[in-house]
RNA sequence: GGCGGGGUAGCUCAGCUGGUUAGAGCAGCGGAAUCAUAAUCCGCGUGUCGGGGGUUCGAGUCCCUCCCCCGCUACCA
């Protein structure tokens, strides 16, 4: 039974803009989150996974005008959409926050008044280049200058004006030598390594105070003792982490149980507020920085930058339905080495469907399942003495969990699949070297500790693969009979039990078939 | 412009502090086997290691220089 000793593990995923539809994105951050949630439930550990929606913003207030609508009831409906991926792809959170609930809104304030009290918030003004037509501010560096009224244009061709508006900011200039000090203390706090990098130079070139609070929209957490104000943006999403742990009541069990997080996973276009502004929020509110910010890639789709304008997004639902969640699960996983960006080509998710899964793990499975099927009466043989080659598929079974808990240590989630398949490998060669369909006949109690070493390993490769692929995972323990509650990693010593009656056997990856597709198409 | 990371087999990439005939996966070609989802296993690569120069007994691996690619360079979630 897993002790009460091991280490508490807190991962989340960021909170989603409501008005976005989920894309592979989404997806992609919301599965490496539950792998890793998963692995650690496994080993032991108390988890606490958490996902939800950012659903504050005048563009939110805006959407919900167009569609006719209150701001809160339109949050309630389209925050549906993301609960309904993470259904889909077997997302096992254990808490799903909104920005709009009760509890966030007073972990918001709460933390303000820290802020406040810290002497790192006052009002000031902020000022922007604002376009009418777009009712968006617009950076510096994206205008461009009409050459006869030397006008300032936005890119979408509509003329900007300077305007500014009283704000709150936050003191961040302050925070620049306890930040590099963060990091040169915990190397692991940014990965991979080259985005820590880009945060270190960047924050080493300056950091400028920030605005976080507008006083033209109302559909936000208002400011505490100053109404006009909502708070903006970040300080507002960036809250949820510790909101969902029990922020304000630090001494409370959850908080002091799960905070600070073990890893916030973030794409890398929203690694700068988690690597730096949100350890100052935190840092400046007296409240302990998260232990890791880590910043994975972007997909692509058959080679092309995936965007609106060329219809090549990526629609989550749609790749699950068609190649099915644990083949696509598996896929963006052992795809990429995580932290880079990725392609994701119909072609190289047939290879790795029908070469990884289907030849490689999904054959071997079925090869001795049916071989114990038809040659063992059905039920799990009797094991006899070992030779060296069994003691050294046995023993890279055995050794296999040490590493993953290195590679899901490090995110490393395609190094974690690459190791496990080795041990595919190596079983697929220990069946066609020993041969049991020739010690049928020649030497059956040989042939039974053949097949019964099989069992056990491929029992350790679906245990360690359950945090990947759940269900094809579960369903090959299944005809292991692996009882449900045998599954987790303490269980990988507790070997099978020979005798045990199995069904028959059944393909749990199938092949991906060109002509059967073209057909459903 | 500044800072950072890259340019290695058809494709995707490993190659730590310099040292045996530069590797893996995929694709391709040949063979073995036939338990299995036409799956598995074995064998096969004459690669200017981006170009040039240098240091060294010896460089993909260090130094200089040139060419090309990518990321970051603050208030959009």
């Amino acid at each position: 039974m897993a002790g009460p000793s091991k280490t508490p593990y807190y991962v989340t995923t960021p909170i989603y803009y409501v008005n976005d539809v989920p894309h592979i994105g989404h997806a992609y951050t919301t599965l490496a989150c539950d792998a890793l949630a998963r692995f650690m439930r496994l080993d032991g550990h108390p988890v606490k996974f958490l996902t939800g929606t950012d659903e504050h913003g005048q563009k939110v207030a805006k959407s919900a005008g167009a569609a006719d609508m209150d701001p809160q009831a339109f949050t309630d409906k389209v925050s549906q959409n993301f609960r309904a991926l993470a259904e889909a792809w077997q997302i096992t959170n254990d808490d799903f926050i909104r920005t709009t609930e009760a509890r966030h809104v007073r972990s918001c304030q709460a933390i303000w008044r820290k802020l406040v009290e810290n002497g790192d918030l006052y009002l000031g003004s902020y000022g922007g280049w604002y376009a009418v037509d777009d009712e968006a501010f617009y950076g510096e560096n994206e205008l461009s200058e009409e050459s006869a009224s030397g006008k300032k244009i936005a890119p979408s061709g509509a003329t900007v004006e300077w305007v500014e508006e009283p704000s709150y900011f936050f003191r961040l200039s302050a925070w620049q030598e306890r930040l590099l000090e963060l990091y040169e203390r915990n190397p692991g706090f940014i990965l991979p390594e080259s985005r820590r990098n880009e945060v270190l130079s960047f924050v080493r070139g300056g950091l400028k105070d920030l605005s976080v609070s507008r006083t033209t929209f109302d559909w936000g957490v208002p400011v505490p003792d100053d109404p006009e104000h909502v708070m903006y943006v970040w300080l507002d999403a960036l809250t949820n982490y510790i909101t969902a742990a029990g922020y304000p009541e630090e001494g409370s069990e959850d908080f002091t149980t799960f905070w600070p997080a073990s890893l916030h996973m973030v794409g890398k276009d929203i690694l700068r507020f988690h690597a730096v502004y949100w350890p100052a929020f935190l840092m400046s509110a007296g409240v302990a920085p998260p232990k890791r910010v880590f910043a994975h890639g972007w997909w692509t789709s058959e080679g092309q930058k995936i965007s609106k304008r060329l219809g090549n997004v990526i629609d989550p639902m749609e790749i699950v339905e068609r190649y099915g969640l644990d083949q696509v699960r598996y896929f963006l996983l052992r795809e990429v080495p995580f932290g880079n960006d990725g392609d994701f080509s119909h072609k190289a998710m047939v290879g790795r469907m029908n070469n990884d899964l289907a030849n490689d793990f999904g054959n071997l499975a079925q090869r001795v399942l049916s071989m114990i099927n038809k040659n063992c009466g059905a039920a799990l043989p009797e094991p006899g003495p070992r030779t060296p080659a069994d003691e050294a598929l046995l023993g890279a079974a055995q050794g296999l969990l040490a590493g993953l808990r290195e590679d899901y240590g490090g995110q490393q989630f395609h190094a974690a699949l690459i190791r496990t398949w080795e041990l595919v490998g190596a079983a697929n060669r220990y069946v066609d070297e020993q041969a049991p369909w020739a010690l049928r006949k020649s030497d059956p109690a040989r042939m039974a500790t053949v097949l019964y070493l099989l069992a056990e390993c491929i029992r350790h490769l679906a245990i360690v693969t359950q945090p990947v692929m759940p269900t094809a995972c579960g369903k090959i323990l299944d005809q292991l009979g692996v009882p449900a509650d045998r599954r987790d990693f303490a269980a990988l010593a507790e070997p099978l039990a020979p005798g045990t009656a199995l069904p028959k056997p059944e393909g749990v990856f199938p092949r991906y078939v060109e002509e059967a597709a073209a057909e459903a198409s």
